[in-house]
DNA sequence: CTTGACGTTGAACTTATGTTCAACGTTAGC
DNA sequence: GCTAACGTTGAACATAAGTTCAACGTCAAG
């Protein structure tokens, strides 16, 4: 099978097969006389499993590693600790986006809230306060500094100390 | 307030703000005789502003549009769309999560039903056929197909036609 | 024999979100 | 006045997962 026919059968593009194989992803194939790839039917199976991993949120560099070379031949501890730390991840994830979720539905909320005498301004106002009163963990900032948003402007002073490192992740 | 006050108070690195800045997300800032940018004790809040956004799922595209350059002063309109799309998108992130980690689960508990007179490798076989079978959608290959993984390895024709373009995305 | 479709390569480009570096200027404390 | 800490810039680097391009070779049909 040539690279194109390959790639039909899989829905990759000509490209993503042969950048796979450049990245050890797919071992080196074996060419025909002109020099062209050629492809053992198995080929469409690996590609298909790659794309699934995939799909589940592994890495291309998690696959590698568990992806044996001999199909019949797995590595059954690192499979299943992968697949496990994976789902675990994936829970963490959910954890957040549900975080998220919440949050930006309540906000959704408190700004619609707007009292009837209200105006914009001072529900801009009013929503930044709770907001940032709600996720003081990473700001150092105290409510009063929110005044700062007053149409009086009154520069409150920012609090010194309490303050966080700068530190790179 | 100098930028390294600056970054001490909202947790950032100098670098990020300053890589902010240079991609208009902030406003170009006053600066002192020596050079130096000063700013107002309002950038704490907007910096926070800014990652708070970002850990809801906004990219810093998406804040630039929406982050006015007065605070008082927001595009009701713009921000509740954007939040209402934000909403809908983890939605999706959430029910795309939930399958991943249900295809997971039962491929974890399917490897581990190994009937115990079957030895790895026609376990692995029987995994695969499980999964490819779960998951024709993008593999033009049938059940047949996966016994390309046998022993013997009998190489069985992939069919032609019912094939996918491999279109760019 | 020509034309178009397919194949090959290496290198550069993409997106998003920054970090790191070199070379230089400024400022505060001693 | 020296030194350390801080500030400035532009450019290059990093990551992940590819795509695109130019320049070239091959093959099948008409």
């Amino acid at each position: 099978m040539k690279i194109g026919e390959l790639a039909q059968q899989t829905g990759l593009t000509t490209s993503k097969i042969r950048f796979y194989e450049r990245i050890g992803l797919l071992k080196t194939v074996d060419r025909r006389s002109n020099g062209y790839r050629t492809y053992p039917p198995q080929a469409v199976l690996i590609l298909g499993l790659i794309t699934t991993a995939q799909r589940a949120g592994f890495t291309l560099d998690e696959i590698r590693t568990l992806l044996p070379s001999d199909l019949q031949h797995w590595d059954h501890d690192a499979l299943m600790d992968a697949l496990t730390r994976k789902i675990a991840d994936i829970e963490a994830l959910q954890a957040r986006l549900a975080q998220s979720k919440a949050h930006l539905l309540r906000l959704v909320e408190d700004i619609q809230a707007r009292p009837e005498d209200m105006d914009c301004a001072a529900n801009a106002h009013r929503v930044l306060t709770n907001m940032l009163m709600e996720h003081p963990e990473n700001l150092d900032v105290t409510p009063d500094d929110v005044r700062l948003l007053d149409k009086t402007d009154r520069r409150l002073s920012v609090r010194k100390g309490r303050s966080k490192k700068a530190v790179s992740p």
